[in-house]
DNA sequence: AGCTTAATTTTTGCATACAAAATTCATTTG
DNA sequence: CAAATGAATTTTGTATGCAAAAATTAAGCT
């Protein structure tokens, strides 16, 4: 019997640069709106144009990046009205991810989801803010893994990942960070109690909520754009 | 002022050819795990391989292919897990469908609805069943619609694409589709009261029952092949 | 100057060419 | 004859080349 060769096939090149892209996009180091220009790109990641687009077709049934005929590629770019759709389409993935996991979740997966509650609200009372982020990404994941359903985990990550761009990582709001985690607290105690209709019902509010503080980010930084744009043009 | 240029150009070649692997995919002209040997489809499809290459990828973004390292890319072919994971995800975007439409539907557009319904009871008391497939698929469609989403929309659109494929023309079970005729009337009335709690409940419903159908069709379908192995190793 | 228009450059889109991997087929060997 | 080995072929993956479209720059005109 021959041994299994262990394959360390790495990806494909355009597999790589998907990647890698994605990784780029998600966090904002090509800007929303920005033009994806294909020699650039190829000469900063060492490879042809071929795998590079590719990547950028992957990226672009992803709906992470937006095709211009003729034009190429910008980053994704959601206006408002974008943000409010894609957060409804994530409270309805994460409350059935919810319902999900307060079914099928098991005692070692619980555990560690409040393993990773404490650690949370050991960096909310810090206030570290990225260890925050860190650690409720985590526990969101660790909900999804729990509903057991990789069709609904791989729906999940795509549409979030657009808008991982915008998740600014910038002061929350006290009292709506104070009101996460007490919608993190109820979480905890659906899923103990493994009642799926609480679930549906606290990551709902939680999403919504989470809606709000981003839609706040996003019309503070605007008015700060234009309050810019208003001082340089009187100087 | 210049008159506008109606540009008419013809989608990019790229986009042309996911078009119609799509559709040779969801109307089983590809077989579910048949490969997609690329010097033959550049030929059928009359382009060369990059374009092909550049269609493929975007749908293995969608899920409607599989892609295999330095072996190309496959038909997805979906297990009786995946079938239950896509349809467990269908649900829940059909059921908040569901619910924004009872929420947001106008009048004209709940008419509408209403209408197509009609035609469907028509086809359903003719026994047509194409036609019954067509105006079903019509009206959830435009209870998608009515819910006034792109986001939700498109992935509605991605998810339920997987799933097409198998939808096999085939008899239904004259007791199922009768009480899918019912879930019809049932999700009717409901839009009509604005009632979204009814419509997600409905619509749960609906699609947890399709999904029986479709398993059944599977589960009868795989028998029927292996008794004609047995048949054919005897003969 | 401000606006058009024409020439130039750049960029995208597609086809082809070449290299590496996988598959197939023939041959050999036990 | 079955299994294994190895050459020939096919197929995939990537790079390059070329044409068409878009963007930029320069020139001409009012």
């Amino acid at each position: 019997m021959t041994a299994e060769i262990i394959s360390i096939p790495r990806a494909a090149l355009h597999e790589q640069v998907a990647h890698r892209l994605r990784q780029m996009l998600v966090e904002n180091r090509i800007s929303p709106g920005a033009k994806l220009n294909e020699r650039e790109l190829s000469e900063v990641l060492s490879v042809s144009r071929t795998p590079l687009r590719e990547a950028i077709k992957m990226l672009a049934a992803e709906g992470l990046v937006e095709l211009l005929p003729n034009r190429g590629a910008i980053a994704l770019a959601l206006n408002e009205a974008d943000v409010l759709n894609t957060f409804e389409v994530m409270a309805g993935l994460e409350a059935q991810s919810g319902e999900l996991a307060a079914r099928r979740i098991t005692d070692a997966e619980l555990a560690e989801v409040k393993a990773l509650h404490f650690e949370m609200l050991a960096a909310y009372t810090r206030r570290d803010l990225p260890a925050y982020y860190r650690l409720n990404s985590a526990i969101h994941t660790a909900i999804n893994t729990a509903a057991k359903n990789p069709v609904l985990t791989a729906t999940y990550k795509q549409v979030n990942a657009r808008l991982q761009a915008l998740r600014f990582r910038s002061n929350q709001d006290e009292e709506k960070w104070k009101g996460a985690m007490k919608e993190h607290e109820q979480m905890i105690a659906a899923l103990t109690a493994r009642d799926a209709a609480a679930m549906r019902r606290v990551l709902t509010n939680h999403l919504n909520n989470k809606r709000d503080v981003v839609i706040g980010q996003i019309r503070a930084a605007a008015a700060t754009a234009i309050a810019t744009l208003a001082t340089q043009s009187k100087a």
